[in-house]
RNA sequence: CGGGGCGUGGCGCAGCAUGGUAGCGCGCUUGCUUUGGGAGCAAGAAGCCGCUGGUUCAAAUCCAGUCGCCCCGACCA
């Protein structure tokens, strides 16, 4: 392609609607257009990258036996409401209606799609295990739209759903997507872990996010460094060795804490660490109110309360049924002669002597022991943090942000029972398909490479998804010995088979220079009058500070050898 | 939806407390000079000051409403 030709507009400045640093860059390189908000036109630029990334997916997926086909974005009510969705999905769910006043929705995931489709068309065991997929647009209404490309409201999508006869048959289905997952994002160039998700309601083991690592992400990913255990925050478990035998007590004493409650004012006043309080969260939940004990610098995790104890729902409670359940004031709820359920979080075990609230007003008790109150049991609840142990191996783990690019999930009989799709087994009986769904935020994905890869001056995409592999860039295009050379080893170039973009615009070098950095063109190779007198031309790797004058004869051979260094890494 | 901020040539902003001529930088057009890191000189084009209504002799500026966008929280690829 010739730049000069191309629709490439770039901006010196920040734009003032970007705040994060793939929006900035995705809007200065000329990648995106905004229309709306959460809505942007892809321009030349990002186009190509966008379809590198779809490329490597189809070829991972049909790899995989996986087959593309392509859905409706507009779809009729009444699956949503066989699925039960229409109600609870909420508003994110983006609703119209039809000349003929039938209402439709614009799909924001199409598990209702695919499972109308293959339940009218699979009958038969001999045709399963089967898995489809897509790449297309899904539109959610996002409460709120942000960071671009990141989340907006329309994105591009490949979701692919399996299909299987049995719990064994899908769980080779998942793997097979874990699997090319792995590949994908490999192939991508990017640092990530695959991680354990939280499952929700359905449970089970089977749900893995893909997080691309950036300091800028917005999820945490808590990882061992040595055993490889890698988990979203939200589900991450910690380790825990207990001690023998802690007997004491009675020995508590009720102390005056006036006007104390938070667990620093306490401290303070006491003129002790946090980590010698444990705090008494009171919570309400389907099987009534419980207290949940956790060591005073930490923070309790309710998706693991919720999941360990197995409640359907629960949140902290309000000030009066606080009142009425420890018949003290917020802020000074302990442990002794409550008579809720208590869950107490493993910390508390190891603890001697701590302090906890007296359930009175600004009364609180201390030389506190785990025999001075009863508890159901002591549990993981607490929110991981860095240097916890690992639960696997009791190694130390580590906290890292990531950006969730992927996500593969065992839906097991939640859509093929609520949407009656069955099939026929070898004994001629009706069984209900099992199914798996997986998805990746495929302009996510872009946005994530340029998060996890830049400096100053622009992008530094991975090799694969780079809209152009070299960038030749002639500082003088009147000078006409250099654009003889130019075209000649972009034709050469093009031959080779390599994304080549010949910077033949009249502009001064240093704009060319500054377009080739911001836009992350891997190898740029300069053609000067003053070199090109010695037959020289200049050959610079992006992310390298120092360029390298070379024979002009050798200039194709260098770059396919660059080339052949960037796809194996 | 709650909280905060912003709408002025294509982009980034000033002007607005105290109403009266719309301004700066970048970009754009033309010419000349320049040609290794976002050039210099000269001449130009381009704005319904988000929109609607009000106050006033007079509104970018004051008042009311409205629309849009961005940021922080609850949701998610």
């Amino acid at each position: 392609m010739l730049f000069s030709k191309m629709f490439i507009p770039t901006m010196k400045e920040d734009p003032k609607e970007a705040e994060v640093i793939s929006h900035k860059l995705m809007l200065r390189a000329g990648f995106i257009r905004r229309l709306s908000s959460g809505i942007y036109t892809w321009l030349p630029l990002g186009l190509r990258s966008l379809r590198k990334v779809e490329q490597i997916i189809r070829e991972e997926m049909n790899r995989k036996g996986a087959q593309e086909i392509l859905m409706p974005l507009v779809q009729p009510k009444e699956l949503w409401v066989e699925s039960g969705r229409w109600e609870k999905y909420g508003r994110e769910l983006l609703r119209i209606i039809d000349r003929n006043d039938r209402d439709l929705c614009l799909a924001p995931t199409h598990e209702e799609v695919v499972t109308d489709l293959v339940r009218r068309e699979v009958r038969s065991y001999k045709e399963l295990p089967l898995t489809l997929y897509q790449i297309q647009t899904k539109f959610r209404d996002e409460i709120r739209p942000r960071f671009g490309i990141m989340r907006g409201r329309e994105f591009t999508m490949k979701d692919a759903y399996s299909f299987d006869m049995d719990e064994s048959g899908a769980e080779h289905s998942y793997l097979d997507m874990y699997d090319a997952y792995m590949n994908i994002f490999a192939r991508c160039g990017f640092k990530f872990r695959a991680v354990e998700a939280d499952t929700g309601q359905i449970g089970g083991s089977f749900s893995h996010e893909f997080m691309v690592l950036a300091d800028t992400g917005e999820d945490v990913v808590i990882s061992c460094s040595n055993c490889g255990y890698a988990a979203n925050l939200e589900r991450a478990e910690i380790g825990f060795i207990g001690k023998e035998g802690m007997q004491k007590k009675g020995q508590y004493k009720r102390v005056e804490t006036p006007g104390k409650k938070k667990v620093d004012e306490v401290a303070a006043f006491l003129g002790v660490t946090p980590a010698t309080l444990v705090k008494t969260l009171i919570y309400n939940t389907d099987q009534g109110v419980i207290g949940v004990l956790v060591r005073g610098d930490r923070e309790a995790n309710e998706t693991k309360i919720r999941s360990l104890i197995g409640f359907d729902w629960l949140e902290l409670s309000d000030v009066e049924t606080i009142e009425k359940a420890t018949n003290g004031p917020l802020g000074f709820s302990g442990p002794i002669g409550l008579d809720i359920p208590l869950y107490a979080d493993n910390d508390v075990c190891n603890m001697e002597d701590f302090v906890v609230g007296g359930n009175e007003r600004d009364i609180h008790v201390k030389d506190v022991n785990v025999a001075d109150f009863s508890v159901k049991g002591f549990f993981d609840l607490k929110i991981a943090e860095e240097g916890d142990p690992c639960p696997r191996c009791q190694n130390v783990l580590m906290a890292k942000r990531g950006i969730e690019v992927g996500h593969v999930f065992k839906l097991g009989l939640k859509y093929s029972k609520a949407m009656n799709a069955t099939f026929l087994d070898k004994n001629g009986k009706e069984q209900f398909m099992v199914m798996g769904c997986y998805g990746i935020g495929v302009s996510r994905t872009v946005a994530a490479a340029i998060e996890q890869s830049h400096d100053e001056n622009g992008m530094i995409l991975p090799f694969a998804l780079v809209p152009f592999e070299v960038d030749i860039l002639p500082v003088n295009i009147a000078h006409e010995e250099s654009m003889v050379l130019a075209k000649e080893i972009y034709n050469n170039l093009l031959d080779k088979g390599i994304d080549v973009v010949l910077d033949d615009r009249d502009e001064r070098p240093g704009v060319k220079f500054k377009d080739c950095d911001l836009i992350g063109i891997p190898i740029r190779i300069t053609i000067g009058e003053r070199n090109l007198k010695d037959g020289n031309v200049e050959i610079k790797i992006r992310q390298e500070k120092e360029s390298l004058k070379i024979k002009k004869e050798e200039v194709i051979e260098r770059v396919l050898n660059y080339v052949e260094d960037f796809k194996r890494m």
